[in-house]
DNA sequence: GCGATTGACGATACTTTGTCTCAGTAATAT
DNA sequence: ATATTACTGAGACAAAGTATCGTCAATCGC
């Protein structure tokens, strides 16, 4: 027998659902992640993970994109950033184009706009992408 | 006295509006961009215009992009692609993920949510970035 | 518990989408 | 006509990944 949760971690978590294994290095790049409420980048990633090859971060990442607890998204500039995103329900994110910082964000407004658009589009609507750009109360706080 | 027009193209006026040069170079550039109705990647330029060079095309598309006559989009794997913004009104696009086309696509009911949104949201809203992906009609049509 | 099997790992090369530098060349201003 | 400034092409460099490949570790079956 085996214990009901083999980790505490929902990162890891989510991927032992999904059949793929857990192995020290994942352990250590889970955790590496999620020290980042804020949001990191994949080399940020590589940079606290010695020790850790570059290629077996960046197919960490994949994987926790894949199986939903990380989302990935792209700056004013097309760089990406990530996230995670535990939870689970859909919703979108603001980056601060300051400092990066991504909250969640939830319109159930937007989700019923979409759905309401569906009608308009010439074709028939299989995904969206949508990101809002902010200054943070942090960084209008700190203005300098 | 000059023309009032130097060139019938929205993307070279754009441009000499702006008081960037209009060089032969760049009116070849120019072309293969509007002979693109479906939008396009900086490659496919660079594939159209034999004797550019790639940095030129890829000055010329970010010139283009700054004065706003064409628009860069992000396919869901990140993938960049581009597409002629004429016309002016701020909009945003629908791609298809089959074929790639980009259409156009404005709801003002998007424009009103998110103007809502703004006081939903955490900080200072600076931008934003939607993009929706469908099967578009042609694709629907001969799906196989 | 002990191999066998399958998946994961690290190193490194390669790809894509650009940007930077620099010397040479056009386009505009006077 | 000349001076100035912007533009160009070649090629190096950069960021964000992906592919390959030999090695190694995690899990399965017994």
């Amino acid at each position: 027998m085996r214990s009901a949760l083999a980790t505490d971690s929902d990162l890891l978590n989510a991927i032992e659902d999904r059949g793929y294994r857990i192995t020290s290095t994942r352990r250590v790049i889970a955790g590496a992640i999620e020290e980042s409420p804020d949001g990191f980048t994949a080399e940020q990633i590589c940079g606290r993970v010695p020790g850790v090859g570059r290629a077996t971060v960046y197919r960490a990442i994949k994987l926790f994109h894949e199986v939903e607890v990380i989302c990935k998204m792209a700056l004013p500039d097309g760089a990406p950033r990530y996230a995670v995103d535990t939870g689970g329900r859909h919703h979108h994110h603001t980056i601060c184009t300051r400092c990066r910082a991504v909250q969640d964000f939830r319109a159930s407004t937007i989700e019923r706009v979409l759905k309401a658009i569906e009608a308009d589009v010439d074709g028939q609507i299989t995904g969206h992408r949508m990101e809002i750009y902010v200054t943070c109360q942090t960084c209008l706080a700190s203005a300098d």
